[in-house]
DNA sequence: ATATAATATGAACATATACTAATATATACA
DNA sequence: TGTATATATTAGTATATGTTCATATTATAT
């Protein structure tokens, strides 16, 4: 009789749609250079818009543009000054997922 | 006289191109719903093409290519066995976070 | 009201991505 | 050798993505 190997592990089920789509944007978010370089430079600090742009030698288009991307999925949030707009990250797990697979890639 | 904002983090200084491209593309990896589908399928077992692409209702064809893209960036590995090929995970860094990800979206 | 600075947006383009269908390869076995 | 099974590969297609350019919006100051 062979065992059934159905209950085996613990969590075999599929993923549900909803939770496949929140992991899937999520990882997608951080599987873009430039949106990394963005985020890792919001590790420590807030950057304005023009900040940003300057530091990582973009353009102040592309950083508006990713930057709504990571706004959207509430992986960043900005505070108002003038009209300079402060922005910082807004998501520890995620920050603490990229830190960690970045001091990984770091020690191979 | 203004305090250096240079020195205030610890890890201020923009990633070098290598990291980049390694992170980005773990989470490219992670950044698409069948892919993670398969990776959280083999989670606690070895599966064959054939079995990923029936318990997940996908074409040989399509598992095949995400496997090989998983194969590329070591993520999975697998033995032979006549002409089955079990198909498992292989780096226990990216299996974490991914199962914290999953983790953190379903309790929300 | 007008000008200026900072940021956001929309359209266009090139490239990347994921899936499918068809075919090729590889292994086992009669 | 020939056949069957399992997997891989190739080519084609449709969609998604990231950047740029030009322009719009927003807030502030004169």
């Amino acid at each position: 009789m062979e065992k059934n190997l159905e209950n085996f592990g613990i969590n075999n089920k599929d993923l549900d749609e909803e939770t496949l789509f929140v992991v899937s944007q999520t990882f997608k978010a951080l599987g873009d250079p430039t949106r990394i370089r963005i985020l890792n430079l919001l590790f420590h600090n807030e950057y304005s818009v023009n900040a940003i742009a300057e530091t990582l030698h973009l353009q102040q288009s592309t950083v508006s543009h990713q930057l709504r991307f990571l706004k959207n999925l509430r992986l960043v949030k900005y505070r108002r000054e003038g009209t300079t707009l402060y922005y910082s990250h807004d998501d520890e797990h995620v920050m603490n997922v990229l830190r960690q697979t970045i001091e990984h890639a770091c020690h191979n």
